[in-house]
RNA sequence: GCGACUAUGGUAUAAUGGUUAUUACGCUGCUCUGUGGAAGCGGAAAUACGGGUUCAAUUCCCGUUAGUCGCCCCA
């Protein structure tokens, strides 16, 4: 073996993963959950190409994600391409696209793969699927309430309580106005805050308050007090009468009348992202072992706007498989494997034939059946199916043949029931 | 892009500067020519790759590759 050399790699491509048949049941398992919950809220399922020009990252991200952290090459007529690492932009651009002709609101979700040219590491490969699902064409806090309440069913739909996980919300413009109109800083400072604020949870305390009063100077006290409180009602009066204030005062109440009441307000959301303009808001696990955010989203009205057409405000968020299935497993709410085979059909020497036909003729009757084509002995032949986990065992032998009739073993509790051909579908079913 | 740690059959592991590299699961043959999970006896299967030190390297050192975890960044 060892002299064989420079053998093709076995391993999948740096920070991507294969899925075989129990790992390919999960995902199955997670993104019907995902289509389930959106379908159910209205969302109309969509998709596009992998493939973007450059140009359309370039214009609202950083430059760094473009240049650095995205998998970009020239195509042979010389256009720059770039991989897809989020879909927003792709939406964004379809939704501009097709404005006159679409009807709003627009509710539609995607389950897009996204490339990202980066370091793996837990919970951040360089392929992940996710699920993205955006609401456009509506201004008020509707739907901001909608989109947060299609966040909580959808981690109800996986199983996960309440106390699991809560929903962390902020608000953009209620941030800028605490620092711009309330603590009276400048553009600048304020730019440079928003950034810190967004570290406040990764800094020890001490750390942070140097930081910030290097930005502002000697009100760093009362405003990470102000930022630290979760209590939206010890808010300022002005602040809280802010345009922001009041939407992040509607957004929970309508919210809480829903009976969703695992939110946290908190002002540290603030999402990495430029283009976020109001509510901003982060799932977080509250398992001690897994304490982090599971996905976010938030409000983003100008993004269609850079498409140079009218303005058509969207909010919406992004929920990642890895992460998704970190949470299952934390939460012990990963789904039990089986197959989508329910017979196995083993058979004994020379009747081979007669069990294909057998299963052709179970197939017809809508049974996903699987025959085995190996002549070792039935033993060995059960135990395949038993180590497929298929729940139904027969074996066709001259006797079944000459009587059509056969013993359907159930692997399960091994219990065995001798019926007719004709019945073996209402058994199995 | 930077740093730390790791690398032994398919999987999980043990051990060692020196004869045949341990064990378990899985796979496979038989005990058992019509029914899996049990038992017994066999079998195939590994020191990631390249270089160095050494009489001798799987073991020590360096590099490469890969993985894991951090940093950076966050979709």
């Amino acid at each position: 073996m060892s002299e064989i050399k420079n053998k093709l790699s076995l391993e999948p491509y740096k920070g991507t993963r294969d899925f075989y048949p129990k790992e390919q049941f999960v995902q199955n398992y997670i993104f019907s959950v995902w289509k389930k919950v959106c379908e159910s809220y209205g969302y109309l399922e969509y998709n596009a190409s992998i493939l973007e020009e450059t140009e359309l990252y370039k214009s609202k991200s950083g430059e760094e994600i473009v240049n650095e952290q995205t998998y970009s090459f020239t195509d042979r007529g010389g256009r720059n391409v770039t991989i897809r690492p989020e879909m927003t932009p792709t939406v964004a651009r379809m939704v501009a696209q097709k404005r006159k002709e679409l009807t709003f609101p627009l509710r539609w979700f995607s389950v897009p793969n996204l490339f990202r040219y980066e370091r793996p590491q837990r919970g951040r490969l360089r392929e992940h699927w996710q699920l993205n699902a955006d609401m456009f064409g509506v201004d008020g806090m509707e739907a901001d309430v909608e989109v947060i309440s299609l966040a909580h069913s959808i981690m109800k739909g996986f199983g996960a309580k309440d106390s699991d996980f809560n929903i962390r919300i902020s608000n953009r413009k209620l941030t800028t106005f605490l620092l711009k109109e309330f603590f009276r800083l400048d553009e600048d400072k304020t730019y440079k805050v928003f950034k810190l604020i967004d570290k406040m949870k990764k800094l020890p305390e001490s750390e942070f308050k140097e930081a910030l009063e290097k930005v502002v100077g000697e009100i760093f006290e009362e405003l990470y007090k102000t930022l630290k409180s979760e209590n939206l009602e010890s808010l300022n009066q002005e602040v809280l009468n802010s345009e922001g204030g009041k939407q992040v005062k509607e957004l929970f109440e309508k919210l809480n009348k829903l009976g969703i009441n695992n939110l946290v307000f908190d002002f540290s959301i603030v999402r990495g992202f430029d283009y976020y303009t109001g509510t901003v808001f982060e799932v977080y696990d509250t398992s001690p072992e897994n304490n982090r955010a599971l996905f976010g989203g938030g409000r983003y009205d100008d993004l269609v706007g850079i498409f140079g057409v009218e303005k058509v405000p969207g909010i919406g968020f992004g929920m990642g498989d890895v992460t998704m299935r970190d949470f299952l497993e934390t939460h012990a709410l990963m789904p039990e494997y089986k197959p989508a085979v329910k017979l196995y059909i083993c058979h004994l020497e020379g009747c081979l034939d007669a069990a294909s036909s057998l299963g052709s003729y179970l197939r017809e009757l809508g049974i996903n059946v699987s025959v085995d084509l190996t002549n070792r002995k039935v033993s060995l032949q059960v135990k395949a199916a038993d180590r497929e986990k298929i729940p139904y065992v027969l074996v066709v032998g001259e006797e079944e043949v000459k009587t059509g009739k056969f013993k359907v073993k159930n692997l399960k509790d091994s219990s065995e029931i001798e019926v007719e051909k004709e019945k073996i579908v209402e058994l199995i079913k």
